[in-house]
DNA sequence: TATGAATGAGTATTCATTCAT
DNA sequence: CATGAATGAATACTCATTCAT
């Protein structure tokens, strides 16, 4: 879980820091950043509150590197279509990057929910940071789109709209699956998400 | 007599309390619920800390309120489409209801931002509050989905994921609408939407 | 006592603050800035400790008004001496200076002790207040040593080691004076600076 | 065999013992006690916290230990002054006296500004260890003028007072010229200190 | 109705000190 | 001798809430 980004403090140091880490996940997706005291963290590691402070600077930095942590993975788990390649068809591609986020996120039902549901409007700082991600995320998206209208592959309109449906919708998508809400597959979710993009939801 | 004095005092209190509300609103709005104090809402109203307590229970029940009112209008705005109405073809109903939706959101800025990005994972309570509205919207719309379905209005498929898509993404846009990061008219942003119902993103 | 600086906050609430700037400087000069919690000082008054927090920002604040009015009683008490006024020899001049200081000190030994012993060292932003205030007494001393050079009632030398040395001096005088330790009265204490520095202590 | 391997231990030990003395010196002195933790100055000596422990018993007790060595080189420095000498008349043993001190101060500025200037006011434990000099300084003191006062060497009046003054001016003459405030060389400041004892400073 | 002084529970954070390795 | 992870007591500070006026 979570990743290997801190290396620092040896190897003992390093198990700490992802127990807290992970007890940290868990503490705010169960009750809420404001909720969860720096010793709620600290008692589901049996440790002492000091020791939370020999690891991070302090409540926020530990919510900060959770979600920096988990915004890596889901930029990583998205790949850029390649429009040349004959071998995959673009629809492919796309198919593609949405079972691998459904699935990251199915993995991390904690994090999603913390991402999408309790980190906007929490902090200047963190509201920056994810603001940071959506941009360069829409920027990645509306290339993609522009080229795809180009090439008579996206519906011609405003993209920007479209970037804020589709984006939404994935996260509420997101957001549910990983509640349980929808009872699908990963797969059976992205076919879904796909028979939508193709043809929309009125007959 | 009394009974007059009291309606009186009623209709003062009342304006006192709107008074409250709207600040309220704002300062929840601007700075977030957990940063904003109940002083902060006092002061914007010229009075006195304890004068809020006077009109609300607590910090908690006046954000209640302000949501409860405001999920209110929203479910005012919506009407059941009447399939049998041959002066008004279904898609125009849904037109209309969205239009509706968009026009209020757009009168409502602060309260959108407060009920779409701040509520979710505030209180155990606030969340409550919203399952419970959205669990009933959810219902309502899977019974309009389930009748278009039948009479080949809708397309077949998993009628819960395509309200979490639709309803994300319309929550992420009236989001963007309000913030102004989309630059379109209400009318436009329905006709996008209509037209991403109607045939899908992919050409 | 403590003057009269603060006149903010109605009555009622300057009251409550000279109360818990006299309990601050007692506690202060009892146990040290360290050992002396805000709770200490709330205690003191009878007061919850939030109270403390609604009259000042923090301890430091305090401690730094307490200096403040102290310097400036003891700024207030030094006046010019006027070389030109025939009714009132220099010598006289000093002596009404020096006796008016004692008389302070003897009023104040609490302050008198923070001044002097505590505050020196505690904070970077405190010294910076005293550095302040030595540099503008010392050059007020400077120019009249250097006026009475001229006049020839003060002797050649290094003007900046005799303050040191008249300042030292004095300070440790009325420390010592104010903990009891010199059984003299104030007039005996003056006479006898005067005398040192008429003729020095070697015969 | 062991013997000499304990002294050979403890000679390395008390090599350790002095780092740690002097980076404890030099932190004090430059950031205060109370700013100064046990880590910084075991990180000063490139040293874990923990190896702090096995030299002292904890903070205070390196801040007594350096303050207990330096009032004892103090003490060292001075010399009880001898009025029968007929080759060494008293005051060039005074003289004498007070140029060691200057000298000394000269050579540990931190150290001078953590007995004058730091030290009161720290611990009731640490004021007693220096009331205790003090005490002992201030008898030997008045031993000395009462000798010079019998003598006629020294003018009559309250010896506390005089010392008081004396001892004060000449702290902060140390302190003073130890910070480069005073721009001379040790002989001149004593020779400025023997001029004022001599003669005083009015003319 | 309105006030605002007072309350005190709640929390983040620091740091001297210990101890198993 | 040396380490440094762990401890937990100690405290400053905030803020929702109350209540006497």
């Amino acid at each position: 879980m979570l990743g290997c980004a801190a290396v620092a403090r040896g190897i003992r140091g390093n198990k700490r820091r992802i127990e807290l880490l992970e007890a940290a996940r868990d503490c705010f997706s169960e009750h809420g950043y404001h909720a969860t005291s720096v010793d709620d963290i600290a008692k589901r590691v049996h440790v002492a509150r000091g020791t939370f402070y020999l690891y991070f600077a302090d409540k926020r930095a530990i919510f900060a590197e959770l979600l920096a942590e988990f915004l890596g993975r889901i930029a990583g788990s998205i790949q850029s279509i390649d429009l040349a390649d004959p071998s995959r068809p673009p629809r492919e591609q796309l198919r593609a990057n949405l079972l691998r986020l459904v699935e990251l996120a199915e993995g991390e039902p904690a994090m999603v929910k913390l991402t999408l549901a309790d980190a906007p409007g929490l902090t200047y700082e963190l509201d920056e940071q994810l603001q940071t991600f959506y941009a360069a995320l829409r920027l990645f998206i509306d290339e993609s789109l522009q080229e795809g209208q180009k090439m008579n592959l996206i519906r011609k309109g405003d993209r920007q709209l479209y970037i804020s449906l589709v984006l939404g919708g994935l996260q509420r998508i997101l957001l549910d699956h990983c509640r349980g809400t929808l009872a699908l597959s990963a797969v059976e979710v992205v076919d879904a998400i796909m028979a939508f993009l193709n043809e929309g939801l009125l007959a």
